[in-house]
RNA sequence: GGCCCCUUCGUCUAGUGGUCCAGGACGUCGGCCUCUCACGCCGAAAACACGGGUUCGAGUCCCGUAGGGGUCACCA
C-alpha cells in the first residue's frame, strides 16, 4: 500500500474562500488520518490573474485554520520543463495535435451550436491536419481524445460515474502563447508529486474524465478522486458574496476561533454519528471519506457561532486570552494575569472573540461609556442612594473576596430593606456600564477594590454633574 | 438546452431492508433556574420530494417523474 498523498491546489486569484478552505481541510485531514502527506501547490498558470498577494492571503488563511502542508508550496509557474516533457511525450505518442482555429471562429461555432440547441463542442477540424506552429503560425495544442467509448470515474464519495466520450471534446493543453493550461499541469503535477487521492469540489466532476484521459495518454493511471458536495447559500446556489462573507478572513475578523472554524467546516459535508464538537486531534483521527455526504450543504452562520461558543468554553483561559488579544484596545492587555481572570469570567457567555473583547472592556479600561437607557432606568435617585449604602458596606471590607463582597451586599440589603435585584442592577450598570454582565459579586472581585469603589464614586459624581459619558449600547 | 450530480425536520445531519409511528445538533417556541445577560436543565412544534416496482417487510434496493445544483473557455 503506497503512502497516501493529497494536495490542495488553489489558483492565487483572490482571498481564501470558505469552500477552498474546506477542500484544503479535507485533504489535510485525509492525509493525517491515513498517515500520509499533504502537499500545497499554487496553480498560477493563469499569469494574468495570479498575484503574490493572493498567494500570501491563501497561505495565511491556511496557517490560521491550522492546515499545514507537509510539502510545498510548489509553484506551477516554475515547473515549465516538466510540462514541456509531457507535451513532447503526448505529441510523440500521437495523443495531441496542433490546432490553428482562431478564437473568433471557435466562439462563432459555439454560439451557432448553442443557438440551434446543439452541444457546443470543438469540431476537431484540425485533428489529423498535421499543422505545425512553426509553419502555420499561432496554434494551440489539443488532446486527441477518444471519439467513442466511455470513461468511468470510480468516485470516492459518489461511486462510479460514467461519461460518454462523444460528449468530451479535445481540450486545449497549450495556449497559443505556449503556456500550459490547468488541465495539463494538474495532470503532470499530480503525477510528478505522486498524488494518490484528490478531494475537490463537485464543480470539478466534469473535468475529471478529461483529465483521466490525459493520464492514460501519458501511459499512467489517474489518482482516486472524491468530489465533495458544494457549499451553498441559503437559497441553495453556490456560495457567493450575496449570501454573506465568503472569505475565511471575515470569520477570523468576526472573532471565530480557528479550531471552531475547522470544526464547523468539517461538519459541512462530513459527519461522524451524532457528534458535533471535535478537537483538532479528533478530526485528524476520525475523518475519512466514508463520512462524507453527497448533497450540497448550506452555510449557516448561526450554527458556526454556536460551535464557536462551545470551543470558547473549552479553551483554557491562557490560550483564550492570547486569542482575544488582537481584539483588545490599546493598553487593555498590559496585565496578562488580570486579562486571564477577565477572560475566564466571560468565557461562559461569549459567542465570539469580538463579543468577549467587548465584555472585557469595562474590566480593563476606565475609558468606557454607560448605556443611556440602563442609566435612566437603574441609576435614578433611588438607585444612587442604594449604591451609596452599598459603598459604605464595601468600604468596611478587610479582604476583597467573593464571600466578603457578597456579605457586604447582604448587609446593604438589610439596611435598605430591599431584594437583591434592586441593588444588583444599579450596581451592575454603575460598574460595567451595561445591564448585562457576569454575576455582580464576581464583577466586583475581578474589578478589584480600588476600581469598584472609584467607579461607584465616579458614577455618582459625574451623573450629578452631567459628565458621565452616555451612549447607546454597541451592537 | 446537452451531459453529470444531488434530494430525511427551516438548516447541518444519523440512518447501510425489520430494533424508525425516523435519532442528534443549530435555530424557533414554551417552562425551570436566576442579581442582569448568558450557561445549564426540562419540554414542544418540525422531515424520509412524488409515483411505480422488488421484497413477508423499504428512509434504506431498482426504474421513472419532479425539483435543485454543477458544468459545457486559449479560468482554475
Amino acid at each position: 500500500m503506497p503512502e497516501v498523498r493529497t494536495r490542495f491546489a488553489p489558483s492565487p486569484t483572490g482571498h481564501l474562500h470558505v469552500g477552498g478552505a474546506r477542500t484544503a481541510l479535507f485533504n489535510y485531514l485525509f492525509a493525517r488520518h491515513h498517515g500520509g502527506s499533504f502537499v500545497l501547490r499554487i496553480e498560477d498558470t493563469d499569469r494574468e490573474r495570479s498575484s503574490d498577494e493572493s498567494v500570501q492571503a491563501i497561505m495565511s488563511g491556511l496557517d490560521w485554520l491550522g492546515v499545514v502542508a507537509d510539502e510545498g508550496p510548489y509553484y506551477q509557474s516554475k515547473r515549465a520543463e516538466l510540462y514541456d516533457k509531457a507535451v513532447a511525450e503526448l505529441l510523440g505518442g500521437g495523443h495531441a495535435y496542433w490546432c490553428v482555429c482562431s478564437q473568433e471562429k471557435l466562439a462563432a461555432t459555439r454560439e451557432a451550436a448553442q443557438a440551434s440547441g446543439k452541444k457546443a463542442m470543438y469540431d476537431r477540424s484540425c485533428r489529423g491536419a498535421g499543422h505545425e506552429p512553426a509553419l502555420d503560425g499561432p496554434a494551440v495544442l489539443r488532446l486527441a481524445s477518444p471519439e467513442s467509448g466511455e470513461t468511468t470515474i470510480d468516485d470516492l464519495v459518489r461511486g462510479p460515474v460514467t461519461f460518454d466520450n462523444s460528449e468530451l471534446d479535445d481540450l486545449v493543453l497549450l495556449r497559443s502563447d505556449g503556456s500550459p493550461t490547468f488541465h495539463l499541469v494538474v495532470v503532470v503535477d499530480d503525477l510528478d508529486m505522486g498524488i494518490t487521492h484528490v478531494l475537490r469540489g463537485e464543480d470539478h466532476l466534469t473535468n475529471t474524465p478529461r483529465q483521466a484521459q490525459i493520464f492514460r495518454s501519458l501511459g499512467q493511471e489517474p489518482p482516486r478522486y472524491g468530489h465533495l458536495p458544494l457549499i451553498v447559500g441559503a437559497d441553495r446556489s453556490r456560495l457567493s458574496k450575496r449570501h454573506g462573507a465568503t472569505s475565511l478572513d471575515a470569520y477570523r475578523e468576526m472573532g471565530i476561533l480557528p479550531g471552531a472554524m475547522a470544526n464547523y467546516l468539517a461538519r459541512l459535508g462530513w459527519s461522524h454519528g451524532d457528534q458535533e464538537i471535535f478537537s483538532r486531534a479528533e478530526l485528524s483521527g476520525l475523518f475519512d471519506v466514508e463520512g462524507v455526504g453527497k448533497a450540497a450543504a448550506a452555510f449557516d452562520l448561526e450554527k458556526l457561532r454556536w460551535v464557536n461558543q462551545q470551543h470558547i468554553k473549552a479553551t483554557p483561559p491562557a490560550e483564550l486570552a492570547a486569542a482575544v488579544l488582537p481584539f483588545l484596545g490599546a493598553g487593555e492587555a498590559d496585565d496578562s494575569s488580570r486579562l486571564e481572570l477577565v477572560v475566564e469570567l466571560l468565557a461562559e457567555r461569549a459567542v465570539t472573540l469580538v463579543g468577549l473583547a467587548e465584555g472585557a472592556h469595562c474590566f480593563l479600561s476606565d475609558d468606557l461609556s454607560w448605556d443611556r437607557k440602563a442609566v435612566a432606568r437603574f441609576l435614578d435617585e433611588e438607585g444612587l442612594a442604594r449604591l451609596a449604602a452599598l459603598a459604605q458596606q464595601l468600604e468596611l471590607l478587610a479582604d476583597w473576596d467573593e464571600s466578603n463582597v457578597e456579605a457586604a451586599f447582604a448587609a446593604a440589603l438589610v439596611d435598605l430593606d430591599v431584594k437583591l435585584g434592586k441593588l444588583a442592577q444599579p450596581a451592575r450598570v454603575a460598574l460595567t456600564g451595561s445591564k448585562a454582565s457576569p454575576g455582580i459579586y464576581e464583577v466586583c472581585v475581578v474589578l478589584g477594590r480600588e476600581r469598584t469603589l472609584a467607579r461607584l464614586q465616579r458614577v455618582a459624581g459625574e451623573l450629578a454633574s452631567g459628565d458621565l459619558p452616555l451612549a447607546a449600547p454597541a451592537g
